[in-house]
Formats: C-alpha cells, structure tokens, sequence
DNA sequence: ACCCCGATCGTA
DNA sequence: ACGATCGGGGTT
C-alpha cells in the first residue's frame, strides 16, 4: 500500500509524530479508525515514561528502531497501544487514546483502554513492525485537524507537559 | 517469591 | 471525585 506510513515517519521527534498522527487512519485487520488523541512519552528525561529508568524485558521494544508496536498491560485488565518513535537506542513511543472508528461499523473509541478492548489488541500484538506487517499499520489521509494541547492523562509525574494532543471537535459552520 | 501500584474506566 | 480491579513488572 502506497500510502502506508514509513519508518522514517516515526523516526522523528516524538512530540511531532503525536500531533502528526492525529488524522491519520490506523488499519487493525477488517477494522479501521481515524487517530483522534495521542500523547507522546520520552526517554530519561521524562518521568512518566516507562523507560525513564532504563531497559526492562516490559519496555524493551521502546529502545528499538521506530515504526514498531508497544503494547502493555496495564490496571489487571486493560491493554494500552503506542507506536515506538525516535532513533534505534532512544527509548519513546505515542500513546494512541483515541480513534474514531469507521469500518467497520462507526464508533468513537475514547480511551487507550476502551480502544484495545474494542479492537481485540493484546500483548500478541507488541513489537510488530507497522512498517511490514499485512494487517495492522497506518495509511495517510487527507485530513489534518485542529488540535490542542493538555497534559498528560492519568500519570503522576510530568505533568507540567503539555504532551496530550486531541483532535478539536469540528465547528459546525 | 512477592508486594504494590498503575499511560483506566465507569459511576457518583 | 473516587473506588474497583488484579496481573505482573520490578525489585527483594
């Protein structure tokens, strides 16, 4: 597919990907959405992101080369999807919290967890290649939305970053 | 081995 | 605003 996203995409800042992702379409099997919400979360010096205090079996695919899926388990029942940025070696993913869903039915998931839960993502889904894989990857599209910038939902530290970047809800005329 | 807490969600 | 929920990551 010619509009699939590559790795040098994600291999960028991961502040700019997270505001770059919003409008783009995530393809999961027969189900496909339109990224509405996304955080972004950075290496040692962010306090909030798993791999701020070095490599564990769990983070592991943070550190690896961009374009690849981190899934993780998280509150003893939901699952959370990020898409992993930046260099080989330079640990950093965005968060995807929210994709409006049309096919194949219409729904807006809002939340990482209620997203995972819908589509069926699991930890069998971490460390894919988005960049290769058959079924799961995301295209460009034509939109690029207005968004604006919060902090982080739902974390302790590092809350004096504005790194949650959510699609504004269109205007109507 | 095991303890503790979380990148949540739904209800109040 | 807050409590339910509980697996497993990270440390002992």
């Amino acid at each position: 597919m010619a509009d699939r996203l590559s790795r040098d995409f994600f291999n960028r800042p991961t502040v700019t990907v997270a505001q770059e992702l919003l409008g783009k379409i995530m393809v999961f099997g027969p189900m496909a959405g339109v990224i509405t919400e996304t955080e972004a979360y950075i290496g040692q010096d962010d306090p909030a992101c798993h791999a701020f205090r070095g490599k564990t079996p769990r983070n592991a695919v943070m550190f690896g080369p961009a374009g690849y899926s981190y899934v993780y388990f998280i509150y003893g029942m939901y699952h959370c999807l990020n898409f992993v940025t930046e260099e080989e070696g330079q640990p950093a993913a965005v968060l995807i919290r929210g994709l409006m869903l049309i096919q194949p039915e219409q729904l807006h998931l809002n939340g990482p967890g209620k997203l995972c839960r819908h589509l069926k993502i699991t930890r069998e889904h971490n460390a894919l290649d988005l960049t290769e894989n058959e079924g799961f990857y995301v295209k460009e599209s034509s939109l690029s939305p207005l968004y604006e910038a919060t902090p982080r939902i739902g974390i302790r530290r590092g809350q004096d970053k504005l790194w949650r970047f959510v699609v504004k809800k269109k205007m109507h005329s």
